[in-house]
DNA sequence: CGCGCGGTTGATCAACCTCAACCCGCGTGG
DNA sequence: CCACGCGGGTTGAGGTTGATCAACCGCGCG
């Protein structure tokens, strides 16, 4: 779902080993709802989400927008990009980045062979992705979309605590992802509650509770009576958490 | 539109200015409508097309496709992928690519970093195509979509000579591109006709008469009479297009 | 000739959008 | 303290868009 991950781990991880290390100064706290950088904005930095939830989206001519990703801890920002940011990235939850000078890429790639290849990686996985994504909004359901959207983020999260994990993004920017109506959104957990599926334990923090109806509807089967799920043969287009497993 | 471009000069050029260079040799015809690879065949190779159009798609769970971009002269496929190619890859017209194999693309970078880093911008504007094709597919109209696919068309194509082109796909493939049916597509196409906004030469090669009201039309505009078209602040989300541009 | 493929056209229908009302929690200020 | 407004969410009624199903055309080919 171009829920975005992949760590660059020569980035992440040696900048935390050593504290003395240059790169470990370019730090930035971003509050909720306030902007990384906005779409237009010279493209002087490239980011690596440390902690919390950006989104990143696109303005059309007429207004409209469309949220072309979400991503958390580990995910590289701004790659897709030459001089200018073609995305505004918005931190959905209190968010901290690690800036990297866009003009010190190619110093990086000097320096690193192995990490350049490690991002030519990570934008190869962001763009899989992004084709996943293109994949789910263009052929599925709205049904189908929120399904495999609750999926995907509760991979992405943790899942293990028995389906239960955040969504921290507003209705409005589930349906700007998904290309539905935020009103659309809305019914549809509704009714996935109402079908005793999930379970909203807050507006922000979800339960899955039958997985395997879940997963039978993002697979375009008809909401029907439980049964045992039969075990896809791919994985379910996860709208693209593909590459977000990947990294593990 | 994921109509794919961005020329990897290091790769075309040269093998085309020195004839006895052995990436030379790797060259590969395909029929239209066979495949250059499937999807999951093991990605041993990546390719640059060299003269021809592709579609690249993936299948769904239910059988679905999504067509995620077309690719002519200048791109590169298969970097979206890591040990197994996630998209098919179908020429619609006869097709000759380059076949670069997969493990020599660390010797490459080793080689010649400036190929690295051209590398790594191509998946970057790959990237930025898929998400502005994500934008288009998740917010226009049926309308908007093909008007913004005919312009995208277009401009690719060429574009000086009258605003005459090659429409070499079908109309499904047009379809499974934008995320509508095939009856809608040819519903649509011949509505434009009809208002004397396009004419069709034939089958397979259209000529733009409005571009103004097109484009218009594309930014999500009613279909209103002929005026001189006012300049789009941005030019267009011309669906992705705009890394095409870039290249040239 | 007959068939199949790709495309067009028409009628019908449902999914989703639109518009609008309403709810709820919260912060502000009288 | 309460009234108020506001932001975010939910719910409902009705309308449109685009999907669906089906017929039909034209063409190339065995």
């Amino acid at each position: 779902m171009c829920i975005a991950g992949g760590r660059i781990d020569a980035l992440t991880a040696q900048a935390s080993r050593r504290p003395d290390d240059r790169r470990g100064a370019h730090l930035r706290k971003v509050l909720a709802h306030d902007h990384v950088f906005y779409e237009s904005d010279d493209r002087d930095c490239i980011f690596v989400v440390e902690s919390g939830w950006v989104k990143l989206y696109r303005t059309l001519i007429d207004g409209q927008r469309q949220v072309v990703g979400f991503a958390n801890a580990g995910s590289i920002l701004g790659l897709e990009s030459e001089d200018i940011h073609l995305n505004g990235c918005e931190a959905i939850t209190p968010v901290t980045v690690r800036c990297i000078p866009a003009n010190s890429l190619a110093d990086i790639c000097l320096v690193d062979i192995k990490l350049a290849q490690q991002l030519l990686r990570q934008v190869g996985r962001q763009l899989g992705a992004a084709q996943a994504q293109l994949a789910a909004i263009g052929t599925q359901s709205a049904e189908q979309k929120m399904a495999t959207f609750l999926l995907s983020v509760a991979d992405l999260c943790d899942a293990t605590q028995g389906g239960a994990f955040d969504l921290p993004m507003r209705r409005g920017d589930m349906a700007e992802f998904l290309g539905l109506r935020l009103e659309t959104v809305s019914r549809k957990m509704t009714e996935f509650q109402r079908r005793g599926w999930i379970e909203m334990t807050s507006l922000y923090h979800c339960r899955i509770v039958r997985r395997a109806l879940l997963q039978k509807m993002a697979q375009g089967g008809e909401p029907e009576e439980e049964r045992s799920a039969p075990r896809a043969v791919r994985p379910t287009p996860q709208m693209d958490l593909g590459w977000k497993i990947a990294q593990c």
